[in-house]
DNA sequence: TTGTATGCGTTATCAA
DNA sequence: TTGATAACGCATACAA
């Protein structure tokens, strides 16, 4: 392994000076044209322990999040890691799945890594580290969900303004009965979503009897069942507020061979281009997952660069695409 | 920050018999457990940097991938991610997204990283960075794609043998035509998959005049492309080499209200429990994806305890779950 | 079995 | 502007 002390030999100049030029400080033309060789020529590279226990800086940053597999968490950390190593840093990857108990656990895990930053995905205030994420030094983003900490930054999407949205202009064409797909109200995302559907359906004077909720459990086979039990029972408007149930809703209309639009009404949460695919008219609350990753990872440099900076919730919209699933009936 | 020192003054014994405690040497019972002890009252972590800078080890290891977005990608960095949890090692991603040009820049970045081993996805032979790859002087693994090098194991499933055990079985089950939807053959696993039908094809004396072979390029709306394309011209026996396009003809013959195993004979290549929500009885050639990771994670461990074992070709079995999509004609 | 001292590669402090 | 040298926290060779 070629270090400074040898580049300083070959370059005939002292580690200090090599150190400096590594660090852009300027010195002497002639003395950074002879290390600047001298690293050529023996191919030095820089050791990033020796740096870190310095420093303590890693050059990455840690990743925590429950699952990996959702169209979702694959397309964020795709997009991360894409932003990230043009900083020339690097992303390390958690999952806790489900086990909220090992989330500590995993933070430490994380933590003794000494990440320079840590992304949260769909943390909890319940969880039981809450009092940990105050006292983390470095930088925290929770992504999808609102932490309100001193340190904590939250990159959130207003979901209950666009369940609001979409579904009381579902209403305004003409539906007055509705089925919905949701998932147990166990998160912020879940209820933000449900009680946005709520809000548009007390503003337009819907009640109990106008609507019928099954809950789901993220999984496409529930949907799946949510589709059949709503539809069985006659329901021909579904609004569904998860994209991974979405499908296996979908899966069960196609079954069926029912028309949206015609047969039956359809809108649902999704991601840029995925039901783009098949469904290019679908309705749907669409969420800018890219641009959650990038404006996740510009802010976690303008925290890393500056650590004083006060937190922040930013919040993103989700677009809405209005599609030709929603039968007219006005 | 505590560091050993600290430990040792407050355990009353001298660093090294802190660190050798801490490296899982025996000494004085009595002094073990001052140890333990002072370790938990100052809540003593190891620093890795400094670990790191005498032992040249990260604990980490690097996965370079093409892209994390399929669902092959996801389940296997999932599973690989558990298993090396376990080891309290941590996993550095990375993906070149189709640059095949940027594959040497990013094993330099897991590199300077001094990430412990490198697992690699679908590397091919024709990579630019050949050459690179036999002098890595870390453990270097293959997976889904065989890199016969001196220091490389290989872990990869029977690709061929079971395309061809899948369509020799459907043509004794009476299909003498047949589609092919598969992709362009740039990667080794696309050649096995198609030579393996090719191999069924001349085996059984079907000729060109018997087969149609439409090319797709992986995404679910080739894969309805080509469905509609194969249907159209008459074939009702389809086999689909990937399970993404696999899923887009699904689309096709659901759009079109084709019913699986009567209308339409269908097989395909897929994942665990992927297929089984919907189509249960789906005949598959399914890829032991989790065991792969398993696996993967299992002979890491084994080279990075002893680097100069000998290279291996690992090869897992796919299984093939015949189920009621291809019509019985016999 | 334990303690001491040296070095890992880098940065930063202090003099020159 | 540069050079020499002391840290950073740990592991280990050597001595005791």
């Amino acid at each position: 392994m070629v270090t400074i002390q040898e580049v300083a030999k070959e370059a005939q100049v002292s580690v200090g000076s090599v150190s400096r030029y590594l660090n852009g400080h300027k010195l002497k033309e002639q003395n950074m044209q002879k290390i600047k060789q001298a690293i050529e020529t023996l191919d030095y590279k820089e050791n990033l322990f020796a740096k870190g226990l310095k420093s303590n800086q890693t050059l990455s940053i840690g990743i925590l999040m429950n699952n990996m597999q959702s169209v979702f968490s694959s397309t964020l950390i795709a997009q991360i890691e894409e932003e990230m190593e043009s900083h020339n840093y690097s992303i390390l990857l958690n999952s806790y799945r489900n086990k909220i108990d090992k989330v500590a656990a995993k933070i430490d895990f994380l933590l003794d890594r000494k990440v320079d930053g840590l992304i949260i995905f769909e943390g909890e205030p319940e969880w039981p580290v809450y009092e940990r994420l105050q006292t983390i030094e470095i930088p925290v983003i929770s992504v999808n969900t609102t932490l309100d900490y001193p340190h904590v930054d939250s990159i959130i999407v207003n979901n209950r303004q666009s369940a609001k949205n979409m579904i009381s202009k579902i209403i305004d064409s003409g539906h007055d009965h509705m089925g919905v797909i949701s998932v147990p109200q166990k998160s912020s995302v879940a209820r933000d979503r449900l009680n946005g559907t709520f809000d548009a359906f007390s503003e337009k004077g819907l009640d109990d009897s106008d609507y019928q909720i099954f809950y789901g459990d993220y999984s496409q086979k529930s949907g799946y069942q949510g589709a059949k039990t709503l539809i069985d029972q006659g329901l021909t408007t579904i609004f569904v507020t998860n994209y991974n149930m979405a499908l296996g809703s979908l899966q069960y209309m196609f079954e069926k061979g029912l028309k949206l639009g015609e047969d039956i009404s359809f809108a649902c949460f999704d991601y840029p281009g995925v039901s783009d695919i098949f469904y290019p008219r679908l309705t749907t609350v669409r969420q800018p997952v890219h641009k959650m990753g990038t404006v996740t990872v510009n802010r976690m440099f303008e925290r890393i660069k500056n650590p004083t900076i006060k937190n922040e919730i930013i919040q993103l919209e989700n677009e809405i695409h209005w599609g030709n699933s929603i039968k007219e009936w006005k």
